[in-house]
DNA sequence: CGGCATTTTGTATTCGATTGCATGAATTGT
DNA sequence: ACAATTCATGCAATCGAATACAAAATGCCG
C-alpha cells in the first residue's frame, strides 16, 4: 500500500463473510444442520459434526449475530450502564464482569451516563433496541420509567453498590450506610467532636445519600450533630474536592475530622490541607471510602474502607447469566467491606 | 364434553414489545412509512410523521436492533478492544469515545484482551459476530490474524497509542519514542549520568518498546547506556513495580534516575523508595509517562508527560464514524505531548 | 425379516425492519 | 386543461440463522 498524498481512507468493500449457507453447500449438509452443529451438536452424527466443523474452519465462517438474535429472541450481550469510568472503581468492577461474561461466551456492552438518569434511560433504552439480553445498573435509584422499560421488554437486571432495603430489585453490593457508620464511630472513639462531609451531589445518587446517612446516625448516637456549614457538595474530581475542603478550612470552627464520601473527595481534601499548611493527622484527620491505590499511595496513606469492587462485579455477571439460563440464583447479596486504618487518621491534638 | 388437555399455562410473556407493525397499525400507514419516519424522514409527509412519532411513543415503540442490522447490514455499535479498563489511561480514553459516539447516535462495546494478543483476536472475532461494525484498537501490534478478519469483513479499524511508521494502518496517538526521548534528555540536562527502567513487558507492546527505545536513543546520543541490571520488566501494578525497583535499589551501583514508562512505574517506584529510606529527589529522581491524578498528588509530585488521553479517544471515535458513513478523513493523526516539571525530579546530589 | 422406537437430516416458515419497485396523488409548466 | 414531473406511500422480497415438523435412515427386538 502506498501512502497517498492526503492519506485517506474510505469504508473497504463490506460483507465478503460467508453464511451458513456457504458452510452447507461445502459440507453437503442443509443449513439447519449446520445450525444445529452449532447449537445442539449432540443431535447430529459425528462425522457430520466433523465435514461441517472443516467448512466452517475452512470458510472462516462466524455465524451473523443479527440473524441468529432476530430468530432466538437473544444476543447474548450484557449491558453495563455506570456513572462514570473515569473514577476507579467502576474501571475494576465492570472489568470483573466482563471476565465472567467472556468466560461464559457473553459480550459486555458498557455506557456511562455521567450522574444523569435521564441519560441513564436514554442510553438503556438505545441498548435494549439493539437487543441487550440483560442490564447491570449502579445503585439503587433510579427513573421509574427505566424499570417500566426493562419490566415491558422483560430483560432480567441487577442494580450493584447498595442493597434494595424493599427487596424489589434484584440487587448486590454492601451496606452503605453501615460503613461510613462505623468509620464516624471510629474517628468519634479517637476523641473527635467536630466533624466535616465532603460529598457527592445526593440528587440521583444513592450511595452518597446512605453514607452521609451513616455518618449522620453515628454522631447522633454519640450525642453530636454534623453542621450544616461542615457539609460541602460537589463532582466528584479532585479539583473540587479541593475547593470544597478550603471552604471547610476557612471555617472559624474547623472540623478536626473530614469524611469524604469516596477516595477522590477524601484526597482532594488532603490536597487542599497540604496547600494550606494544615498537618495531616496532627490538624485534621481525613477518610475515604473505595480503598483505592490514590488513597493508599497518599503521604499520609488514607484511612478509607475496602469495598468489594472485584465481587461485585463477578456476583453481578453471575446473577444475570444465571437468569438468563433459567437457572436460579440469589436475587439479593450483600458483601462485606472493612475499615482500613491507615496514617490519615488520629486522635485530635489537645489545645 | 371437551376434554382440555394439560392446561397450557401462558408462560410470562417475555416480549410485550411493539412492532413496527403495532406502530403501522395504530398511525394507519404502512411498516414502510414507519420505518421511512425513522431513518428518513425528510421523504415523509409532516403530518404523517406526526401521527408515526406519536404512535411510537404510545406504543414506546424501539426498533429491533437486531431485525435492523440483519437487513440493513449496520449495526451501529462501535467496539472499542482495550489492554485493560484498571488503568485510569484507558478508562479515560474510551470514555471520550464513548461520549462522541454517543452524540452520533453509535453505542460502544467495550471488551479488554489483558495485554493478550490470542485473546484479543478471539474476542474481536465474537464482536464481528455480534454485528459490531467497526473497532478501535490500542497499540499497533496485533496478530496478523487480526488484521485478516477485519479486512474480509470489511470492517473499518483505528490503532490508538502510536502513529503506524509504515502507513500501513489508520493510527490515531502521539511519538512515544519522543516523549521519553525528550524525558531522558531532561535527566541528562540535569546532570544524571545512570539511569533505570520500569517498563511493562515489551511483548505484543508497542507502547513499552517505543517508550524504552526513545530512553536509550537520548542516553546514546549523550554517550551513556542503559545497563542491563538497570532495566526491570513487569506487569503494571503498583506492587509489582514497586518489586521492582528494589531490585534496582539494591544494586552496587545504584541509578540515580528512573523512568518509568508509565504513572502506574513510577509511582510504584516511589513506594518502594520511600520504604526503603530512600529520599525523593535528593536521592534519587523518577519519571513517569501519562500525568495521572495518581502521578500528580503524590509526594513529591510526579514529574511525567501529559499524553493526549481525551483528544485520542475523541479522534478515533470521529475518525471511525466518518468512515462508517463514508465521509473522507485523516487516516493518520499525531498528536501533542508535553512534559510536566514537578518535585520528583532534581540535579543528583553530588557526594 | 417385519415392525416399532430412535436417531439423524431436510424442508419450509419465521423473526422484524429495510428497501426496490410500483402506484397514485399533488404540483408544475405551457 | 393536460402532460410531465415530483412527492408520498404501499407492496412484497429480503437479510441469515433457528426451529417445528416431516421424512428418512438406522437400530433393536423377537
Amino acid at each position: 500500500m502506498s501512502a497517498t498524498p492526503t492519506e485517506q481512507v474510505t469504508a473497504p468493500s463490506r460483507d465478503k463473510r460467508s453464511s451458513a449457507k456457504d458452510v452447507a453447500r461445502l459440507a453437503g449438509v442443509s443449513t439447519a444442520t449446520v445450525s444445529r452443529v452449532i447449537n445442539n451438536p449432540e443431535q447430529v452424527d459425528a462425522e457430520t459434526q466433523r465435514l461441517v466443523r472443516e467448512a466452517v474452519t475452512k470458510l472462516r465462517y462466524v455465524p451473523h449475530g443479527a440473524a441468529r438474535a432476530l430468530r432466538s429472541h437473544r444476543s447474548r450481550m450484557v449491558g453495563a450502564v455506570v456513572p462514570s469510568f473515569e473514577y476507579a472503581l467502576y474501571a475494576r468492577t465492570t472489568s470483573a464482569m466482563q471476565a465472567v461474561l467472556d468466560a461464559e461466551g457473553y459480550s459486555m456492552v458498557l455506557a456511562e451516563h455521567h450522574y444523569d438518569l435521564a441519560a441513564e434511560l436514554r442510553i438503556t433504552k438505545q441498548l435494549v433496541g439493539h437487543g441487550v439480553d440483560a442490564f447491570v445498573f449502579v445503585g439503587l435509584h433510579h427513573d421509574p420509567a427505566l424499570f417500566a422499560l426493562l419490566e415491558n421488554y422483560g430483560r432480567p437486571y441487577v442494580l450493584t453498590w447498595g442493597v434494595d432495603p424493599m427487596r424489589q430489585h434484584p440487587s448486590i453490593g454492601f451496606d452503605n450506610r453501615a460503613a461510613t457508620f462505623a468509620m464516624t464511630q471510629h474517628l468519634i472513639g479517637l476523641g473527635h467532636r467536630r466533624f466535616g462531609l465532603l460529598s457527592a451531589p445526593t440528587e440521583g445518587n444513592d450511595r452518597a445519600t446512605e453514607r452521609g446517612a451513616g455518618m449522620r446516625a453515628a454522631l447522633a448516637q454519640a450525642g453530636l450533630a454534623l453542621a450544616d456549614e461542615c457539609v460541602q457538595y460537589g463532582p466528584i474530581s479532585l479539583a473540587a474536592s479541593a475547593a470544597m475542603m478550603r471552604k471547610l478550612l476557612a471555617l472559624e470552627h474547623r472540623p478536626t475530622a473530614v469524611v469524604g464520601t469516596n477516595d477522590v473527595f477524601a484526597v482532594g481534601g488532603m490536597i487542599a490541607c497540604r496547600e494550606a499548611g494544615v498537618r495531616i493527622p496532627e490538624d485534621i484527620s481525613i477518610t475515604g471510602v473505595d480503598n483505592t491505590d490514590l488513597g493508599a499511595t497518599q503521604t499520609p496513606a488514607l484511612t478509607s474502607i475496602r469495598t468489594p469492587i472485584v465481587e461485585v462485579g463477578r456476583a453481578a455477571a453471575e446473577q444475570v447469566i444465571a437468569r438468563l439460563e433459567g437457572k436460579e440464583h440469589a436475587a439479593f447479596q450483600t458483601l462485606p467491606f472493612e475499615l482500613v486504618l491507615r496514617g490519615s487518621t488520629a486522635e485530635p491534638q489537645k489545645n
